[in-house]
DNA sequence: GTTGACATGTTATGTCATAACTTAAATAAC
DNA sequence: GTTATTTAAGTTATGACATAACATGTCAAC
């Protein structure tokens, strides 16, 4: 899953029916509300800001106050279905759910592309760092800002 | 460098003459605003605000509008003097100016302590993840946040 | 001493995010 | 089944972060 194109819908639909199945297990409720922003995020299938996911969200009957997007958007993090860019202030769905992954996201800059990454050997990277400070993680985000295949094809 | 307390005016000094030498190198000017503002992040020796940063310049007699300590902020992190820290919306001075590298953060949440670590094996993990997917990296932001050997202590 | 490049000052506005309170819905307790 | 408790959603208001665009000033080269 990165730089290539593939069945949205698909997609889509699995990560659906795992978020209701994860949701169950860890006892929280998947509403309408946050069941529709993870839609947006999927089909989306792109970083997207909260303000953007809030005016799709007001179109469809939620609310339209930036806590309804934030709220929502929260949640699909905490539960691991979705994850935050900081450097792009924004949102994207998680493409491997459910399973434990650290992952690292490769950002284009110039088309905005987003993939991401495993990177197991990462996360151990910074673990021996950490350690070596006393330093205990919890989280951790690793972004790349660099150019798509595509882009860099263009470029060069 | 790290969690631990040390010389802060032996490291500024230290510092500000090398991002002096490191201006005159790269043919670019170390004024007098990036110079106070280098000397802010070097003091503060923690991730600091923009904002921040803007009030303690214009305390100094400099413009007391945001742009003024967002280009200085700017042209220190271009030129390699300070860092970006995307979790906390600061910026920090970097310990290691002129060597070329790749900085982790370890940001601790309770005490908002920050501890800046090489990454080599890091940056070559992502290279090698990056390459498979044809990206090429220009910039890379890893930032971990947990809990420092102090506050570690306390809440365990 | 004029030109051009770069830096700074200033105005205005845009974008992202959250605190705090209210209302409503779902679940638990009785 | 009604009440109490918790959790979620709606709403108001504001705070925090960031940048576009233009005016002014400064310095070096010629």
């Amino acid at each position: 899953m990165a730089f290539r194109s593939h069945d949205h819908d698909g997609c889509s639909g699995a990560v659906l029916r795992r978020a209701e199945a994860l949701a169950t297990t860890k006892g929280v409720r998947l509403t309408p509300v946050r069941q529709r922003t993870l839609e947006i995020l999927l089909r989306a299938h792109r970083a997207v800001g909260a303000y953007e996911v809030l005016e799709e969200l007001a179109r469809d009957g939620f609310g339209n106050q930036p806590p309804v997007a934030y709220r929502a958007l929260d949640f699909l993090v905490e539960l691991g279905l979705a994850h935050r860019i900081r450097r792009l202030n924004a949102f994207t769905a998680c493409m491997h759910p459910g399973r434990e992954h650290q992952p690292v996201f490769f950002i284009c800059r110039t088309c905005d592309a987003i993939a991401e990454a495993q990177a197991e050997p990462i996360r151990s990277a910074a673990e021996t760092a950490a350690s070596g400070l006393g330093f205990v993680i919890e989280r951790m985000n690793i972004e790349a800002l660099g150019l798509c295949p595509a882009c860099a094809g263009i470029s060069e």
